[in-house]
DNA sequence: TTTCTACTTGGAGTTAGCTCTAACTCTAAA
DNA sequence: TTTAGAGTTAGAGCTAACTCCAAGTAGAAA
């Protein structure tokens, strides 16, 4: 079974231009071309391109990408390399997952502020909620020497 | 208490250079000026900062940081436009907290399969272990229409 | 046969967010 | 008083990741 690039434009929610910009960059080393020249998607390149976006969800480059496909394409001998890199996005997703989790904690303050403000008016806030000066702080302000 | 733009290049991990660009774009609208033209950042302004930092690793661009900015300067008839922005954030927060969740479960998956490669090399994962087979098609492959 | 749609290419243009350069000033230490 | 270091401006340059454009082809429907 074999995908045009408008069908797989479809499936995965990326242009046709983005799809042909990435093969441009050789992310796609396998697609083939039917008599006319039209690429065509196998269900292989279809896993790739799951795995490319699931790299470029985390973080790495298209760069980066390339280069882990081009270890992949070394075979064997690269799979440790290729395992770092897998380790290291993992820790950097993780990280991001923090960093998030700490940001809405921020936008909950926000919001909690803005419905006290919606019936107070913001200049009596924190007047008439002292323990909310506290909470900002310890939020928002950094502390570092 | 005063801050020059280095000890705020530090603090925040931002260089001078991005200080001064952001200052440029309108985002530091009450920073003052020493009589020789050096900006002074009160604890205010860096509050401030506190909250772009937020808001850009919540995925809002500079110029979206701006309109927050000069909402907020135009006081009390804009809170609930303020807070609708927050909540925005949020959900979108919400959202990118769960596809990066997503993409741990790939990575370790990609992981668990170098581990299995290392002992095995890559054309023998699959082949020793079949149920991996169904575990990547689950992570990888879209089964939409 | 015309027309429509989906595709092809090479190359230029765009946007966001920096990042750097040149030429300069101010302050403080040696 | 020289000099080192941190700051100033305007404006150019850079990178990543698209995004679009022009000019063309191929196949199918009316």
């Amino acid at each position: 079974m074999f995908y045009s690039i408008g069908q797989v434009s479809k499936k995965f929610n990326l242009s046709p231009h983005t799809l042909r910009y990435y093969d441009k960059l050789g992310l796609f080393p396998k697609v083939g071309k039917s008599s006319s020249g039209l690429r065509r998607f196998s269900e292989e390149d279809l896993s790739w391109l799951g795995i490319i976006e699931c790299l470029k969800a985390t973080g790495l480059t298209l760069k980066g990408i390339k280069h882990y496909l081009d270890l992949a394409e070394r075979g064997n001998q690269t799979i440790s390399e290729r395992k770092q890199i897998m380790l290291e996005q993992k820790a950097q997703v993780e990280q991001e997952i923090k960093a998030l989790k700490q940001n809405l904690q921020k936008l909950n303050f926000k919001i909690k502020y803005y419905e006290l403000a919606e019936k107070l008016g913001e200049e009596n806030v924190y007047q008439q909620n002292p323990e909310m000066l506290t909470e900002r702080d310890r939020l928002f302000n950094k502390t570092a020497a």
